[in-house]
DNA sequence: CGGTGAATCTGACAGATGTCATGGGCCGCC
DNA sequence: GGCGGCCCATGACATCTGTCAGATTCACCG
């Protein structure tokens, strides 16, 4: 038997996915969270032998659970499953020691499956999104750059960013500048919405 | 036996769903659709008594086929099931026709209560987000206003969004500036973000 | 030890954005 | 019939954004 924690902000969403995983003899949901930051405690308590994890969590970020649960040498595999097959979450999953990465657009005997195989120690990934992130799932940006840009999310000004992040505005408006011309764009909105979908942000 | 039709773009979210329901002795899902445009057709078909439209879907989002469903007259209850609760999604969806609003974090008992009550031909609302919907769920914006900040969303410059909605430079600019007065935003990234998560765009 | 890249900054300048006034046409409402 | 609001436009101007050059410091690598 495979015991399952599930981790995902939207309760309906996960006792749904409880609802359905019981389905299967093999596999069995013994624990839920619905923040990051509740994500040890729960496979300390629960002893789950694969998280699955959400990447969008209040409390912290499913790959940097993903993270701490690599750092803290535990035996659990974990499988990212969320909503965007974003290239560049796919290449942070994989970094932070994700055995497995499924989109809540695959079927359910994709789920299930991915979860037998990552017990069993394999890596269990979509081939063409595999290839999407060689190509473009690393970052092209510095970590200076990202975080401007992050901010500028918000569509604040220049001095908005500035403030927040300690700099001075044409400092601000360099690591910007730098950031649209690595990705193409014309304005800095254009930048942030071409790193949101490659999952850079 | 209450016939519910799911309508979700995630093969997964409408799987589990399907799942968690069919412990319901009184409720039975008798067809999906994947798509808004779809959910017509599946309707004809599937003859349900109760559609769960997700709002953000491929071919049509769930608010306009909400609308679809009670321009065509049908004998059908709607349930607005979505991630967001939007004062904007909620107000429209009022308007729209539908019976029920559910969010993707409630819990699953609410979720199948909310298809009885529907059912039943009651109205089913979160009743902090009806209020929240009564005081700023109505868009303070004019259908153009609204065009021009949705176009605005891509990141484009000016010239951009001018060409797009056929319009001169000046008067795109005078759009912005206005939408923008009407939210408080200081720019039109600000006055996007406002509008999303109030549910306006 | 030297070279390179990142982080940070300043300054100048061109172009884009946003504000504001003004005006015409159309439509709905009183 | 008049008024108000929306749509659309132009023009002037202040402010902001983005580009670019040049500079310093620090860490890292060959």
């Amino acid at each position: 038997m495979i015991r399952v924690l599930l981790a995902d902000d939207q309760h309906l969403v996960r006792q749904a996915m409880a609802a359905l995983l019981s389905f299967e003899a093999d596999i069995e949901v013994v624990g839920e969270a619905a923040r990051g930051d509740e994500v040890l405690a729960a496979v300390a308590e629960c002893s789950p032998d694969v998280v699955l994890l959400d990447i969008e969590m209040p409390g912290r970020d499913g790959l940097t659970v993903a993270e701490d649960l690599h750092a803290a040498g535990l035996a659990v595999k974990v499988v990212i499953l969320t909503t965007f097959g974003r290239p560049g979450y796919l290449h942070r999953a994989l970094a932070s020691g994700a055995s497995g990465f499924v989109v809540k657009d695959a079927r359910a005997e994709e789920l299930a499956d991915a979860i037998r195989r990552v017990h069993a120690g394999q890596r269990v990934v979509d081939r063409a999104l595999a290839a999407s992130s060689r190509t473009r799932g690393a970052s092209p940006f510095t970590a200076r750059e990202r975080d401007v840009l992050r901010v500028a999310t918000d569509g604040g000004t220049i001095a908005d960013i500035a403030r927040e992040l300690f700099l001075s505005e044409g400092t601000v408006r360099n690591y910007l500048s730098s950031a649209m011309g690595k990705v193409g764009a014309r304005t800095r909105a254009e930048a942030v919405r071409v790193a949101e979908n490659n999952g850079w942000l």
